[in-house]
DNA sequence: GTCAATTCATACAAGTTTGAACGATTTTCT
DNA sequence: AGAAAATCGTTCAAACTTGTATGAATTGAC
């Protein structure tokens, strides 16, 4: 019930539903994190493990893409996990800008140990919400994650 | 399609909708950003300031629990905005712990300037989802938010 | 009233993130 | 081949965020 502000009713369900979108995803990834899933790892750290886990080595740009984070994030996070000896570089022999980013054998232990872990937390935080439930929000997220052009983009 | 790990459905279920779900809030809020419709200020800076415009002047542990940040960003955002002169603190007289936060005239005028056209941009990125999407979304997000008790957490 | 526990806000150090500037490499055009 | 444009990764300063520790004020037990 704003005091000051009166949109149209497709703003004010637009406003609405970006502040539970947001705030679902804030509370969800705190209570995921305190309860100590990814110990000792940020959350682009973990990301970039799981990614390199799930997807096998790729470059820092493809990572960068997935973390949406900018590229001198990238950069530093691929630093602090290549200061662990948890993934290394390869310059890329077709592409020599590129650097190919794959686990080491040790960052593999780690993220094999840690994600079962992991899986299960996020499994049982999702579980207010039932399968259908689940895919139906999976999609309505798929749509809004693309997003639309602006509606007068040609000028 | 991963590689190397593979849980219960359930599971697998549950990681899939959660990263749509955080890559849908993370380019949501970017795209917002990125078409300038609170320049000059971080979101937490503009999350205050709009919270303080639709419900008046609030204690900093409100806004804190309305910004889902740590009481220490708070302070530091509450002080930002007061070097600017946009709020202005002012020790409550019931309780003298407490610090109230209101808008200052400078800062009612900016941020009525700056809410119609951000409302404006969030209902057009919105827009790729119809009312009764948006409806369904804030619902599932509303309850996702909240999150549910452990199985078991008596041990 | 007084002491202990709690709550609110601040201070500070460490880590994270961004955006802009830069060098190296590749691609495209002529 | 050679010049211009684009891409990839790095570096750096500035800003943001967190968590811990601390001081001030209130509440509750005795």
């Amino acid at each position: 019930m704003p005091t000051h502000f009166t949109g149209t009713p497709a703003e004010v369900l637009a406003l609405d539903t970006l502040i539970k979108l947001t705030r679902a995803n804030n509370s969800l990834l705190a209570r995921i994190a305190h309860r100590g899933t990814h110990p000792d790892l940020s959350v682009s750290q973990f990301g970039t493990l799981e990614a390199l886990y799930h997807l096998g080595a790729m470059s820092q740009t493809e990572i960068c893409s997935k973390l949406l984070k900018s590229g001198g994030n990238t950069t530093l996070v691929i630093d602090n996990l290549e200061k662990r000896g948890l993934v290394q570089r390869r310059r890329d022999t077709e592409d020599r800008r590129v650097m190919m980013v794959e686990l080491t054998a040790a960052g593999f232990e780690l993220i094999s140990a840690i994600f079962p872990h992991h899986a299960q937390v996020v499994a049982e935080e999702m579980s207010v919400l039932t399968p259908e439930e689940q895919r139906t929000l999976g999609e309505l997220c798929k749509k809004l994650g693309k997003g639309a052009a602006p509606p007068d983009a040609s000028a």
